[in-house]
DNA sequence: TAGCTTTGTGTCAATTTTACACTATCCAAA
DNA sequence: TTTGGATAGTGTAAAATTGACACAAAGCTA
């Protein structure tokens, strides 16, 4: 048994992991997906992390950011996109982080620099399922965050720049939307991600003019006020101007 | 001796490597530095290369990065922004590669990933002088090249990709020139940068609407055609655009 | 002095951006 | 059933930006 740890521990890179910050979207406000790390760590400081862990010798990094997410959350074959890499030596020296680190590492003080990997998933489509070390694994809003385990605050920072640069390049808001929705909604995602506030008309104006919205002859129901009509996301649009390629994207 | 040297290299972290993309540009075209590993690799493939190397346990990445590029080259304090970690586990198995590695690494056959740099810097400020294991370092214009050590192609090629997004969005293309530049040197950088040609009244439009350049009273001299007015790059007023924040900038 | 080369300049039409306010529709509570 | 509260949905005009386009001026050389 302990043979056979060892074993698993010797394919391990201790010098390597990866990093994944999922984002998703309540229809209110932009949530992060992270793990609880339990009470070993929650004595000295954060609880909270990003689903992370080291890479395995053979393993490209795309591949083992896959593989860390889906052991640690239950969430499978999701495109991710580079953030970086995280290097600074101390970053796994804050105490809480090294009590913890000694629960689940065979060299819990090796130097560790991680690439961190973001991506946007719609969040009803995948509910997270806690494994391996993470004792539990929810959606969180990212204004909430205060602190977070090693360095993943600096990390979440970023993976939020990266987004809102792509954001004005790429359409990519879709992804994190259910597959009807309105553009209330959207409009809510875009200020959510950007952080500030863009005129209603304006926005609808140039969403609409991008045509990749189905308007879907349906409304919403049950809602307490003047029901909004709901919209689709055509993906064969969408291909085809990431081919033409545009330019003009962004607010 | 042999001892010495085991000391020395139980220092370095084994699996983590940083590699820099120095762009130049020679007032005709987009340049990039490149290491000359000599003979030894020549016999199988490329003997070029980005400098680069492992980094120190110690040491964080920015740092690293850093000291690689002087001890290969001898450029110092640059600032460099990051590319990203290129970690495919086959990277530094091409023939070439290995032979060379046998020659300056205690660990040749470990998995690394390595974190790559770019910056930009007037290439006429910085002689390069090969020392540690380059044999040489030099400038190479960047459409010339067709291969390159390890990944270090496709790693340029990112590089390449990260500086059109960057220049799109900050005019830091001023760093590629020296301290009096004309209007046409700037042009013909931002096409070498972008790869495609702009309209030269549209591009001076723009440029100037930026208000960033102080014109000179000091002409070229010597050249076999009209002159062209000298420009200066007005620092000051590029900190004061940085603050405000600059959406709107890109061809 | 004729010819070659590169600089430097303006306008117009089309498109895009920005700012801005009121009616329509649904639910709930009185 | 009426009223109030909430959000959806819509248009326009002025300003700014973009894109396309051609020719005279200035220096060097032969």
């Amino acid at each position: 048994m302990q043979h056979n740890l060892k074993k698993i521990n010797s394919e391990l890179n201790p010098n390597v992991s990866v990093d994944c910050v999922i984002f998703g979207f309540d229809l209110e406000q932009l949530t992060v997906l992270l793990i609880d790390r339990g009470e070993i760590s929650s004595a000295f400081g954060p609880r909270l992390a990003l689903p992370g862990n080291l890479i395995y010798d053979n393993e490209n990094l795309d591949m083992a950011a896959n593989r860390v997410l889906a052991e640690l959350t239950g969430l499978k074959n999701i495109y991710l996109e580079q953030v970086g890499a995280f290097g600074d030596p101390d970053r796994i020296h804050k105490e809480a982080d090294r009590e913890w680190l000694k629960s689940i590492r065979a060299e819990p003080e090796a130097r560790v620099i991680t690439v961190a990997y973001y991506t946007l998933v719609p969040m009803s489509d995948y509910l997270p399922q806690a494994a391996s070390f993470a004792k539990n694994a929810d959606w969180v809003p990212v204004n909430l965050i205060k602190e977070l385990a090693f360095d993943h605050y600096e990390i979440l920072q970023a993976a939020k720049d990266k987004l809102k640069q792509k954001i004005k390049i790429q359409p990519i808001g879709f992804n994190l939307l259910p597959e009807k929705f309105t553009l209330s909604q959207l409009h809510r995602l875009y200020e959510s991600i950007l952080e500030k506030p863009l005129d209603k008309r304006n926005f609808r104006r140039k969403i609409q003019k991008l045509d990749i919205l189905t308007s879907l002859r349906e409304k919403q129901r049950g809602v307490p006020h003047k029901p909004s009509s709901l919209y689709e996301f055509n993906e064969e649009k969408y291909q085809e101007l990431t081919q033409t390629g545009f330019d003009n994207f962004g607010f």
